[in-house]
Parts: structure tokens; C-alpha cells; sequence
DNA sequence: CATGAATGAGCTTTCATTCAT
DNA sequence: CATGAATGAAAGCTCATTCAT
């Protein structure tokens, strides 16, 4: 892969939807040069073929979530409030991506054939947040749970889901949407379902 | 689509495995055909192509986890009883038919399938479970959630998300993994992480 | 060939149509079925194949016009009067038949493949006209052409092309039709264009 | 249809005989591709499929032989010899195009292509033919028919089928045949069948 | 005698990719 | 550096045909 510069970049960006909506195996490579207005020749000149294509893509989001993600839990405060803290950025992010965010999602269950994105996930995602869960007990703010990488797993599973059904389902109204989602994911993976006397 | 005989749709899920391993778009039909030991013709005379296949597998694959998640949610006790035993239920469906599963995630973000698959989720797992929260309420097991309809969304998503990560992950000790995440999502869904005081 | 039952050779004729438009290589043994209303088997049953079926059809109108044509040369005359109903003859059979027509001349010009087809037609055409326009000359009411076979033959195009312009263009005024292009025909072929003084 | 190069319409040409012998329904693609000598995917770059190239075939001969009989009609002369010339013209390109030809007349009766190809049929023959009768009126060279339209697409019908038996009979011997049945032609057209005193 | 179900064989078409310009 | 033109290599799909019932 050449170094792409970045108006190629924001141009690629424009056939994000048509990968994220036929998945790349589906998305034919003359699409994808005309959803982004290249060339398809020009794609071969800076790709190696689709499969790089996609993997730009998808880099480029995980890069960008790791990295709000990151910065969230990064900053100064209790384990609980980085937390929510998090929980907002990757909420945010994929709702500012939604085409890319379902590209990445629909592949999720082939994550076999892309060790790479296992890798990313588990290095932006998990391990960050298996950390915040560690800290949460030494500060007092968290709960100790048995098995934190579980727990992890699902805080992101039930982020990226209701992420992934906000993207699908409200395009027009992201903004509210992220932030009653962020609210209603916080109280039910902080207060739980079973009542507090 | 023809009536499809039982023989034949037995012979199908042989093929599972390959359609959730590489996308439907990169199983190449003459490979369903050999990995199912059904002729290619014979295929095309029972579906219109590809992607018929594909949506019987997942049609089916749904109306089973649906089935008997609603049958764990629907057996006499507690709400909270009934929501571990649909958690269960979810998880080993998921569990029993890895391969559907890992098709089923993949499509999930996909807008080609989305409004029938937006249903058929709707009823198996949101409304019930929903309807299982509201009762909960009633019965004194679990707390009020203020938007009841999220918090379903975001069970779902932590179950499925665990479900599929286990499916990809560690095929040969499902049983085991089942029992430790099941326990891991409750305990998480139900005490939250916010210590008890 | 069996022998083919009346019952079914009368459903074969709401095939004949579709023969015609799409040309026999065209017309699937599927959409023949639908349109007949026999099904795929059976036309198996009394056919070896998509040809046989072509050839039934084609052999029938073939006689049937051959027959006429005969008929009308046959009958007590002048050369010049049978000539006039020889050819009322033929144009009437063929908008009797539009579509059979049209399937003749669909495979006219691959007559090469089919040889019994150019043997049919040389017996029921050109014999018996060629002879026409020599008993003509014998009775004195049609002049001598210097080659009668290609005289022959250019009546017998004449005609052809004439009638099925005429299936193809008018099927509801087929009638009056055939009587003014009979007429024009008939007064082209006898009088010429030359000026007789 | 892309704009076809000149070299590669060339190359076409090449496989008209196998399109005419066995018809475009028949013809396999690959056998085209052998016949010209450009690859499949060359073909299937230029055109949609097999039919589109028969179209641009057909399309190439009927202007080819509407642009020489134009011309023949055009010349200085009375109109009986610019009918004759006429006549000679349409065979001369009937018999220098046998494979094209062939192909063109197994499509007259089809509903397919029909309202292109009898539009471009009227232009090209029909309606010059139609004028000339007329002229020949005029300049007192030809008898004034009553339907010059009937005329006129008898006389198309009678160089077709003669010209289109010639293609088909006798390749080898086209120059005399040619010859002979213009003669034939002219003289049965001109003369008339009846005798003159 | 008639037919629904099933399939082998082969076709058309697609599409990622290359390369001369 | 960018790209229009061209193509090799599959792949999906069709369809005539068979045969058990």
C-alpha cells in the first residue's frame, strides 16, 4: 500500500456506505471507484486490491476509536467517571462513522480471516478497558468482578450492538440518540438489573 | 423458494460451517454444494441462488433461538429466574450453531437484509425480553430501568457479542466457556459494576 | 416421435407463438410447457427433444399448406386461374398460421441444418409451381420464362415475404389484408412493371 | 455498446458465418470469441452480450446494403434501369454478405428485434423502392400500379428469398448465380407472367 | 400413461487485475 | 503520477433431459 495522501483519502470515504451496506466481498471494485469518484486504476496504483482497501478503512476508524477511547480513559478522574468517560468516545465514534462502523462490524464474525482486526480490537478495546475495570477496584469506585475480561467483553459487546443499531436505525438523530444510549448503557452496567434495597 | 424437504435442509446445515467461515459472497456455491453433498442443480431448484441459501439457514437459525428463548423466558418463576434461563437459553443456541451464528452477526449491519432481519429480531429477542423487564418490575426482581427498550437492546448485544466471541474463539470447549459467560454476563447485567455498599 | 394424440396437438399450437418469436433455440422447454400447458415431461414423453417438437409443428403446416396449394393447383382451370389460387392458397394458410409461419421463416435460412425442411418445401412449393408454369405455356395463358425454376421461385418469395409482412404486421385485419395483397401480388407477377402498350 | 474500434468490428466479421449458420441463440459465445479472434472478455467489454453483437452485425449490413442500393437508385437513368440496377445492387450485396444476410432473414419474422429492424428495413428498401415506382411512372418507363406499397415489398420479397437461396444453395458459384437471377428477377418483375401479344 | 423431482454438463457473464501510455 | 483499455480466470446459473413413481 502507497502512501495515500489524504484528498485520495477523503475521496475513499465516500464508499464507505457501499461497503459497509454489500460488505467488501459484494461491493465490486467499479462501485467502489465510482461511489469515490477514483479511478479504478488509480485504486490499483495506491492498493494492493480490495482486501487493502477495506483494511484502510478499517484502520483508519480503529485508529481513530482506539485513540478517542484511549484519551478518554486517559484523563484525570475515578475509574467510574473514565468509564462513562469511554463508553461516550466509542459511542460517539461510531456514530460519527456509522458506513465504516458496519463494515467493521460485518466482520466481526470473520475476525478468523483477519487476525489484524482481532489484534486492533483487542489492543483498543479490551485491554484498556480490562485496565479501567483493575483500577475501578483500587480506587473503590468499581465493583471487583470475577472475571474482568468477560466483564470487559461485554461492555464492549453491549456498546458496539447499541452503537451498531443506532448507525443502522437513526442516521438524523445521532446526537440524541448517542446520548440516551450512553445514558441507559451507564445505569444498566453500573447500577445492574437487580433492585438495591 | 420451494418447499424445502427436511432431508434436504438437514444436508444444508453440512454447509454452515463454510457460508459463516468465508461470507456468503465468498462461498462459492460449487463448495456449499460439495460441503452439503447437494448438486449445485439441484440447489438452483429449490432456491433462486446464493443468497436464498444463506437466508433459509439464518431464517431457521432464528426461529430455533427464538423458540426457545421464548420458552426459557415463558416457564414458571421469578422474572429474574427467567431472565438467567433466557441468558442461558440465547447463549447455547449460540453455542449449538456456531456457524449460522458467526452468518447471522455478519449480516447484522448489512442494509441488503436488514428490514426482515430487523424484525425477526425484534420479536425473537427484544420484545420478549423487554416484556420480561416490565414484569421483573411487577414482581419485585428487578429494578426500573428508565427506558426499558434500551436496556433490552443493550442485553441482547452483551449476550450476542459474548455468544459470537466465544464461537470464533474456542470452538472445542463451548461447554465450559457457555457456563462461565453466562454466569459472567448475569452477574454483570444484574449487580452492575457500581460496588454494593 | 409417437404417435401424437389430438388433445396435445392441439395444446402444442399455444406454443407455436412463443416458437416463433423467440426462434426454437430461444424458447426453453420450461416456457414451451407453461405455454402449451403440457408439462415438461410430458412433452418428453411423445418428443426426443426441444427439435422434435419443431419439426411436429413445422411438419404439420408444411402439409397443410402443401396440401391447399396442391389442391388449389388441381382443380379443372387455365394455368393462369389455378396460378391466381395457388397463390390465395398459400397466403391464406400462412396468416391462417402466423406464428408456425414465422417459426418456417425464422429457419429458413439455416435450411442447411435442416434438410427434410428445404425437401418439404421444394415438394410442396417449387415442384408443383415450376410444373404450373409449364402447363402454362402448354395452354397458352402464361408466357415462357427463360429458367421456370428460379421464375418459380421468385413467385414463391414473393408470396412468402408478402404473407408473412403480413402476419407479423396486421393479425386483426388479416382478412382484407390477404385479398388486397393477393390482388397486388397477382397483378405484379402477371402484368409485370413494364408498360404494355 | 461502446464505441466499436474499427479494427476490432474487422475482426467480427469473422465470425458472421458462424452466426448465421448456427444462429446467434446457438452460436456459443466462445466459439465467437475463437471465430474473431478477440477474447471473450473483449467481446463482453464492447458489448452486453451475444445478442448485442448480432444487433451491431445486422446494424453494419443493413446500412451497407441500404447505402449501395441508395446509391444504385441515384444514379442518372430512367427508372427501369435504375429498378434493374437496383435489383443487381441488393443481390450483389446479398451475395457479398451470404453469413450476415442469412442471420438478417432469420430475424424478419422475429418479434424481438422486429421494430428496429422493420424501420431500418422500410428506409433502407421499402421506401426508395416506393419512390422509383412512382418516378417510373412519371418518366413513362414503368406502369402505374395500383398499391406501389404492396409493389414495392413484392418486389423486396422476390430478390430476398432468391438472393437468400443463393446464399445458402451455392457459395461457390455466387458471381453466375448472381447474374443469372437478377436476369430471372428482373425479367419475371418486368415482364410480367402473362403473355404480352 | 403421465409427471414431479432431480441433476449433469456446459454456458454466459462477471470482475479483479494488469499495463501501455 | 494517473488512467483507459483490455483480458484471464473463474463463478453463478441455466436448461435439456432422465427416471422413479
Amino acid at each position: 500500500m502507497r502512501n495515500v495522501p489524504a484528498k485520495l483519502a477523503a475521496k475513499l470515504y465516500g464508499a464507505a456506505d457501499l461497503i459497509a451496506d454489500k460488505g467488501i466481498a459484494d461491493a465490486k471494485i467499479e462501485e467502489i471507484a465510482d461511489a469515490s469518484g477514483v479511478p479504478i486504476a488509480t485504486l490499483y496504483y495506491y492498493f494492493r486490491g480490495k482486501e487493502e482497501i477495506l483494511a484502510f478503512l478499517l484502520g483508519d476508524l480503529l485508529e481513530s476509536i482506539a485513540g478517542e477511547v484511549g484519551a478518554a480513559m486517559s484523563k484525570p478522574g475515578t475509574a467510574i467517571d473514565r468509564l462513562k468517560w469511554a463508553v461516550e468516545a466509542q459511542m460517539r465514534v461510531m456514530l460519527e462513522n456509522p458506513a465504516a462502523c458496519r463494515a467493521l462490524v460485518g466482520d466481526l464474525g470473520r475476525a478468523t480471516r483477519l487476525p489484524e482486526l482481532a489484534t486492533a480490537l483487542e489492543s483498543a478495546f479490551h485491554q484498556p478497558l480490562e485496565q479501567l475495570l483493575r483500577e475501578g477496584v483500587e480506587d473503590g469506585t468499581l465493583r471487583a468482578v470475577q472475571d474482568p475480561g468477560k466483564a470487559a467483553l461485554s461492555v464492549f459487546g453491549t456498546i458496539t450492538i447499541a452503537g451498531l443499531t443506532g448507525t443502522v436505525a437513526q442516521p438524523e438523530h445521532a446526537a440524541s440518540y448517542a446520548q440516551e444510549t450512553v445514558q441507559a448503557v451507564c445505569d444498566l452496567l453500573l447500577e445492574g438489573l437487580r433492585p438495591r434495597e
